[in-house]
DNA sequence: ATAATGAATATTCAATAGAATATTCATTAT
DNA sequence: ATAATGAATATTCTATTGAATATTCATTAT
């Protein structure tokens, strides 16, 4: 890996994911990858130092593509900040359980990595944590909110929602109850439980 | 399995725990629990009707203990209702965190079986739903808390608190910055988000 | 120079066979 | 009867080995 084009490199990932997503990590080779590009398997080291790194590479693609989505809510206009962050917690939560189901090659390729590099958990931790943010920034601004320390509150919002994100727990619930739950959630974090007079 | 002596369906699950504990679940055979109480693998049969289900009693059995401990803190005097709260989940959370370093045998083997069988995860989180419940209906009577629906706020709450339970999520900080997360949690669940005047 | 390759080497995978272990069962002991 | 066993059978581990694949590198192309 001497080089950095970033154009080759892309084409390499959506290269790979294609095959992951129909064939999976372990049945896909470094030549069919490669084949598919008219290139040679030796030349995908000049990109990525191994097949591992390609694999994360499309962790990572696939939580941008996420990313994408959940930003749309945040920036949505009309919503209120509670709304916001209930659509947040739902399409995420949604997003999950579909990809679970339509694509599970690919989720198991996510597992496995979230498995094994721990940055890539972080990584994703701290983008959620942040999208959270801007939410709580607009509550305060709006007044719905009142959140003094905008970081520490929002990682604890991502913590306590954080069953909402990972395909374990799917098992648990249908998908209705999952969203009901969420709901029940985002519901408690917001009005809290002490008593009010 | 024909019989149902508690006692020594009680003494196998023992023994097996302690096999477990220092040689793992594979590297433990049948004929090694059935020697350390003097009897034959085959009679192990008259008890449980293979070796998963020993292991699965083992995981029940271990929660169990447990269960006892956040127990104390639920029955504790003196403490008020936002205090057990906080005390239970940091309690819970101590006991994994500690469990997964000390005895990480035991801790595969949880792992394990809750990944395969559902109804061990269901009943887990049974008990604890129903700890959290008995502490919000404190916190009711003392007038510290007004929860109308004690069933799905208890569930709400279990659920946002998961993270403090899963081994899984150990990795992303330290225990004092769990610690400190946790408490962010509560307080959060306590208080909520929505600006009071 | 950078980009790419084919051939050489290192590593991982998959099939197999033999050993170890789980499970069953006919029989014995209490 | 219930409790327990040893021996028989079924199943699951564990090496092993050849094949497939990942990775390196010396060389060629641009």
């Amino acid at each position: 890996m001497t080089t950095n084009q970033p154009d080759i490199r892309q084409q390499i990932v959506e290269a790979a994911e294609q095959r992951f997503r129909h064939y999976g990590y372990r049945k896909t080779t470094m030549a069919e990858i490669a084949g598919d590009l008219g290139m040679s398997a030796a030349n995908l080291y000049r990109y990525f130092s191994n097949k591992e790194d390609i694999g994360a590479a499309c962790v990572e693609c696939c939580f941008k593509e996420m990313e994408l989505i959940l930003r749309e809510v945040v920036e949505k206009q009309g919503l209120s900040a509670e709304q916001k962050l209930r659509q947040f917690t739902l399409t995420n939560l949604d997003y999950i359980y579909n990809e679970a189901i339509n694509n599970p090659k690919i989720n198991e390729l996510n597992e496995m990595f979230i498995n094994e590099r721990a940055e890539l958990l972080h990584k994703k931790k701290q983008v959620i944590q942040s999208l959270i943010a801007e939410i709580l920034a607009e509550g305060n601004r709006t007044g719905e909110f009142r959140v003094d320390d905008l970081l520490k509150t929002s990682e604890s919002i991502a913590a306590a929602t954080v069953a909402f994100r990972f395909p374990l727990f799917m098992t648990l619930f249908s998908k209705e109850k999952f969203e009901q739950l969420a709901n029940d959630v985002i519901g408690l974090l917001i009005q809290g439980l002490a008593r009010r007079d």
